[in-house]
RNA sequence: GGCAACGUAGCUCAGGGGUUAGAGCGAGCGCUUCAUAAGCGUUAGGCCGGAGGUUCAAAUCCUCCCGUUGCCA
């Protein structure tokens, strides 16, 4: 770990090990994180970026039983799912583990046995639906009957629910009920139940004090949470009447198991003790979770009380852990106007996508319409245009014609400039001013703006090309035409390092073209004398594909 | 029902009390030909969801309404 650097923990979002990644969790958190961290790693900060599938939770054990599979199983098909995910479209995590391991399931049971003994965790009986079918304890959104609203009456409701007249309902109201997972009816009653309570309420001012002092957050994100606080905290339920899971150490508690949305947040904390675990320093992880280091928290918006006031609790109640840095969740993004949807399979699942694009094709096209104030659209044209005038006709094509100018014209050598005139020397000045403008966006997680600023600099290197001509310099200035070849080619070496975070793979190869060997450590700095006279560059095809539809 | 965010050119989105409201794409026109029919220039196109209010001044702040999304009950 290199000194006088930052600490930065990016921390993503876990997703359900019940169903792929599809291009709504990817721009949700994903690929953020992802641009994220790369980012920070170029700047030199010591950066680790942990998530992990949430193996856990009813969902789970749902979807399993419909697939006729233990969830085990089921858990462990998607998480090898997900895993390909990564690889395909390279979100580079530091480690991407799951909630079910032995690790995790020990930080979880440390934390909940630490403020049980503080008090902050009690338990306190619950009367809640039974199946005598399954033999199970039900959440109230697996039973269904008739909505108790007589201007409803809908059948279809659930029993936290009504999706026909949108009522909140009581399980015990609801007419006619059954069980959602057996389909029968006549087999759910009311039965006692012993459950651990998180005392939320607890930390209601300190929540208060510190989500008022984060001005970095967004208003979303702020005002959602401080909204909540003015509601009152309500002490929340830990565990379950359920065997999938992690186990209570307690005494007389085998047959229960902790909820997943106490145990999962916990799973940012146990995976970096586990990352640290296979590392010569073991106690690695306080690097991320205690004094200066800064911990941003990636997820959709659908999650911001989970990491703004849950999280947040279980840490304050444990003590001397970070709280959030910052927690840049974005909003949704939609398909074609209308919401993903898993289950009504409306949705775009990526390890397909990634079999017939480009992974720098589907990043930027996400990245440049990031749903980071808005819910966004995207749709497959969007991709297509967005790769074909963008990628390939504003940035492919332009190191394309200067390196083929190059090939031809100067032996596949980098030429030297002997003077640079004020043309040449707008096209540093901006390469510098980008980088610093880039630089300033990523690290207030505008993702978005940073890479515009990046294309209107391959605009700005397009327009210098077609003011100088070089085509035609080469007939009758070889001096000028050399500067211009030399101007563009040093500007590319800088577009590699502005790209990088976003689309790494064109970079990669870019670095090679420009005549680098070897895995280049991208870092970024860049100076116009980066890139070595003479230097041979590599013809090695255009850097995108044009789709053709 | 409560809270929060959002509603801006044909499309996707920026902006956010102060001269004629911005970008990219799409459309029209012109220039160019080194390049993946790529590049550059230029024109057209918007009572900034609706109605009130505060102000010398509102797309921007406030209230209400309508719509979208999320969370909570």
């Amino acid at each position: 770990m290199s000194k006088n650097k930052k600490n930065i923990l990016v921390s993503v979002a876990w997703p359900y090990a019940n169903g792929g990644i599809h291009i709504g969790h990817m721009a949700g958190c994903y690929l953020p994180a992802d641009i994220f961290a790369r980012f920070h790693r170029m700047l030199g900060n010591n950066v680790l970026m942990v998530s992990g599938s949430d193996a856990h939770g009813t969902p789970v054990v749902i979807k399993s039983i419909q697939e006729n599979k233990t969830p085990e199983q089921l858990f462990s098909f998607y998480h090898k799912d997900i895993l390909k995910t990564w690889k395909n479209i390279g979100i580079d995590f530091d480690l991407f583990t799951s909630t079910h391991t032995e690790n995790h399931e020990k930080v979880v049971q440390d934390i909940f046995l630490d403020l049980l003994d503080k008090g902050f965790i009690y338990s306190k009986e619950m009367i809640l639906p039974y199946c005598s079918e399954c033999e199970r304890f039900l959440a109230d959104r697996y039973i269904e009957g008739t909505c108790p609203n007589s201007e409803c009456n809908s059948k279809d409701a659930r029993g936290d629910q009504c999706d026909n007249c949108g009522k909140t309902l009581d399980p015990k109201d609801l007419i006619d009920i059954n069980c959602k997972i057996c389909s029968k009816s006549d087999v759910i009653s009311f039965k006692k139940s012993d459950h651990y309570f998180l005392k939320l309420s607890h930390f209601q001012n300190d929540l208060k004090q510190w989500l008022n002092s984060k001005n970095n957050f967004k208003s979303n994100v702020k005002n959602t949470s401080l909204g909540f606080l003015t509601e009152g905290l309500i002490d929340r339920p830990i565990t379950r009447d359920i065997d999938w899971g992690i186990k209570i150490p307690v005494k007389g508690w085998e047959t229960k198991r902790i909820y997943v949305w106490f145990e999962a947040v916990l799973g940012y904390l146990s995976a970096t003790i586990e990352f640290f675990s296979t590392t010569d320093d073991k106690d690695g992880w306080k690097n991320f979770w205690q004094n200066s280091s800064e911990s941003y928290y990636f997820m959709g918006k659908d999650n911001i009380i989970f990491h703004s006031i849950i999280l947040p609790s279980i840490l304050l109640g444990k003590g001397e852990l970070n709280l959030p840095h910052n927690i840049p969740a974005n909003e949704y993004l939609n398909l074609e106007g209308l919401k993903l949807s898993s289950s009504r399979n409306w949705a775009l699942w990526v390890n397909e996508l990634s079999e017939i694009y480009e992974p720098d094709s589907i990043r930027y096209s996400l990245a440049s319409n990031f749903p980071e104030t808005s819910d966004t659209d995207f749709s497959l044209d969007e991709l297509i245009r967005s790769n074909n005038q963008e990628l390939v006709a504003t940035y492919g094509n332009l190191v394309n014609r200067i390196v083929n100018i190059c090939i031809k014209n100067f032996d596949s050598k980098i030429p030297k400039a002997l003077h640079i005139d004020d043309d040449s020397q707008k096209i540093i000045d901006m390469c510098h001013d980008t980088l610093r403008i880039v630089k300033d966006e990523i690290s207030n997680v505008r993702l978005r703006k940073g890479l515009s600023e990046i294309m209107k600099l391959c605009g700005n290197i397009n327009k210098y090309i077609d003011l100088k001509e070089p085509w035609k310099l080469i007939k009758s200035d070889n001096e000028k035409a050399s500067e211009v070849i030399w101007i563009c080619m040093t500007s590319f070496n800088c577009l590699k390092i502005l790209f990088n975070p976003y689309i790494p793979f064109s970079s990669k190869k870019l670095n090679k073209i420009l005549g680098f060997t070897g895995d280049l450590i991208y870092k970024w700095e860049w100076s116009e004398y980066d890139l070595p006279i003479n230097q041979e560059i590599n013809s090695l095809g255009t850097l995108f594909k044009k789709i053709e539809v």
